[in-house]
RNA sequence: GGCCCGAUGGCUCAGUUGGUUAGAGCGCCGCCCUGUCACGGCGGAGGUCGUGGGUUCGAGUCCCAUUCGGGUCGCCA
């Protein structure tokens, strides 16, 4: 049955008795992590978030009473203990914080008894991570995910400290917005007052904050929930937290610069890692040449080479096809892996097929200094040294190319270079590049929408050099646009925007608004820029992914308290559910006959 | 929407070319044990093999469909 804790106070956790405190009566509170009851005496790990104390239970020392509760304690019951600290009469062990000390208990009360809960409660689970989302407030008390969340919030408290001396204001944005039907897919809010209307939730604060630099806050942040309707991966979730801060009076440089701080103080404190400043810049044309990817992977090598000048005389006929119809030839050098058998290869191929390549070229250079090759009947000897020597080739190197549209060869080469990278063990954990890409593209062609459309969004400043470009090759244009890439994953982005009514309405046309459109769409904000708007820039972090790569998780849900599961649904609660007719018609909703049977036979 | 992987006591897994009564470790329950900490000893309970069809004398195992979970491509201004 349980106790109240009536006339008891906790005054130390588990972790914070110490030596210091030997001979000093404490109380403290917790959950059982295990009892092993030897008979006449009795040991209890307590446990609660700092971490794990031995308390002992001897009759003489506790009375009959409290000894046959003692008895009865089992994993995860809550406790509270009085007793007094002392160092262990037994061995130590070494590997408890607090292994050379333990609580004599005086008094025992059993506040909450448990069942034997679903899996153990345990550092490195290997339960089903299915399971574990069902009961998530058990798997929260796991010593690793209680690690993480307490990083996370050391990530906003230093964040906020950091941004506040640096000038910045912390302000909250609405969170029930309108539906832009630009970029990722809304999630939408009915409204009961205006049937038929919706509000929709923001995929990120961004026009909000440049309103607030319109209204002279000058430097503004958030930890800004953020929400999309797309599918979920294992580093992205329907909502997540941003680190959103927007600037004024400024250029590329001076966000890059504040930032760079920002990002050394976090790495610092609680990784203990030193980013060396200025932090590598790289511009989107450069990563695409030598990575195949705008978000490249430093932590190796690996790079990619253009040959397409090399081949062009040959005759084989798939890097033929790919040069005539304009696209190009390129490889990587896997350095030491000529001896790949066969089968790997072929997987390797596999692999490549599934980024869109139709193959993948593959010559290794034997020991011997002769050529194994998928494409060496189709070529002249003196064309394969050439193309060997192009490629830095050595003997026992595997080199790999890729023949397409240069669209195609970047994504696949870009690709393959990091699935090799990580079966051949080059991703430390415990290493961090990072790396700034800029000058991104300000447009990318829809073939689906048959139009051009804003890669970053509609607001991005384009490169005073390429404004000319704008009307005669769009494609070509660059944006004051940047990201902020660690060890290839992009933890943050954000650009210079336009501030320029002139600039703003070409930016509209090329991407095929009318003035009706864009004024139905963001009027609020093209007034707002009638009355005086002060040139500003900003960025915006994944806070999630940013934890993700400080405490090494292989997915966002192990720093996020309660996720989501692959089709957005939550285990534990089950949302999303069906709701009352009477709710649907309060709110002018009718739900098609077809979705409501499939809901329905569901359940 | 496509492709790939997985599902067997509470947990993690094994289960042979299809062949008796489906196993192990941990956990759980009972008894014993005064220095354990992966405690130990003795005994015990616990399984519609995700679900539904099919093939077969016989299916955890083979085939089809489906549900759930994971990864990934598309998608993510």
């Amino acid at each position: 049955m349980a106790e109240s804790m009536s006339g008891l106070k906790r005054t130390h956790r588990c972790t914070e008795v110490s030596t210091a405190n030997i001979g000093e009566q404490v109380t403290v509170m917790g959950w059982v992590q295990k009892s092993r009851n030897k008979g006449g005496i009795i040991f209890v790990d307590l446990r609660d978030r700092s971490g794990i104390l031995q308390i002992i239970f001897e009759e003489n020392d506790c009375g009959t009473e409290a000894f046959a509760k003692a008895e009865k304690l089992r994993s995860e019951f809550v406790i509270a203990v009085e007793g007094k600290v002392e160092t262990r009469a037994g061995a130590a062990n070494e590997n408890l914080a607090t292994g050379t000390i333990e609580i004599r208990a005086k008094a025992l009360r059993i506040l909450s008894e448990s069942e034997t809960p679903p899996f153990p409660i345990e550092e490195n689970s290997r339960t089903k991570e299915e399971l574990r989302l069902k009961y998530r407030y058990l798997d929260l008390r796991r010593p690793d995910l209680q690690r993480n969340l307490m990083i996370r919030s050391r990530v906003a408290t230093l964040t906020r400290a950091f941004l506040a001396e640096e000038g910045f204001f912390e302000i909250e944005t609405p969170t029930l917005i309108k539906s832009t039907p630009e970029g990722a897919r809304d999630y939408l809010v009915p409204s009961r007052v205006h049937p038929g209307s919706f509000y929709a939730l923001p995929q990120s604060p961004q026009l909000f904050k440049q309103l607030l630099m319109c209204s002279g806050y000058d430097r503004y942040f958030q930890l800004a929930r953020c929400y999309r309707d797309e599918d979920l991966r294992a580093d992205r979730q329907p909502e997540f937290t941003q680190i959103d801060l927007e600037l004024s009076f400024v250029d590329v440089d001076d966000v890059l610069d504040v930032n760079e701080r920002l990002l050394k103080r976090l790495f610092k404190d609680i990784c203990n890692y030193d980013i060396p400043l200025p932090i590598p810049r790289m511009t989107w044309r450069e990563a695409m040449d030598r990575f195949g990817s705008d978000k490249p992977d430093m932590r190796f090598g690996m790079e990619l080479h253009n040959v397409s000048e090399v081949v062009k005389e040959c005759e084989f006929a798939v890097f033929k096809n790919a040069l005539e119809s304009g696209g190009s030839v390129r490889g990587i050098n896997a350095a030491g892996q000529g001896h790949m058998p066969r089968k790997k290869i072929d997987a390797l191929v596999e692999f490549a097929k599934g980024y869109g390549a139709k193959g993948l070229a593959y010559l290794s250079v034997q020991e011997d200094g002769s050529f194994k090759s998928s494409f060496a009947k189709f070529m002249k000897e003196e064309e394969l040294k050439a193309l060997v020597e192009a490629m830095d080739g050595k003997p026992g190197d595997l080199l790999l190319f890729a023949a397409d549209k240069d669209k195609v060869v970047f994504d696949v080469l870009g690709s393959l270079r990091l699935e090799l990278a990580k079966q051949l063990g080059l991703l430390k954990k415990d290493e961090f590049k990072f790396l700034w890409v800029t000058e991104f593209p300000l447009l990318e062609y829809s073939e689906e929408e048959n139009r051009y459309v804003a890669m970053h969004h509609p607001f991005t400043m384009p490169m005073e050099e390429d404004l000319a470009l704008i009307d005669t090759n769009p494609g070509a244009v660059r944006a004051k646009a940047y990201d902020i890439v660690l060890n290839g994953t992009e933890m943050g982005g954000g650009s210079v925007r336009i501030h320029q009514a002139d600039i703003q309405s070409r930016m509209f046309e090329v991407l095929g608004f009318s003035k009706e459109q864009a004024q139905s769409q963001f009027g609020f904000l093209l007034d707002a820029f009638r009355y005086g708007v002060p040139p500003h820039a900003g960025l915006a972090y994944g806070m999630d992914r940013m934890v993700m790569l400080m405490v090494g998780a292989d997915s966002i849900r192990d720093v996020i308290a309660f996720p989501k599961v692959k089709d957005a649904s939550c285990l534990m609660t089950e949302a999303p559910a069906p709701v009352d007719v009477k709710q649907l018609e309060e709110l002018g909703i009718c739900v098609a006959e077809e979705t409501s049977e499939e809901m329905t036979s569901a359940e």
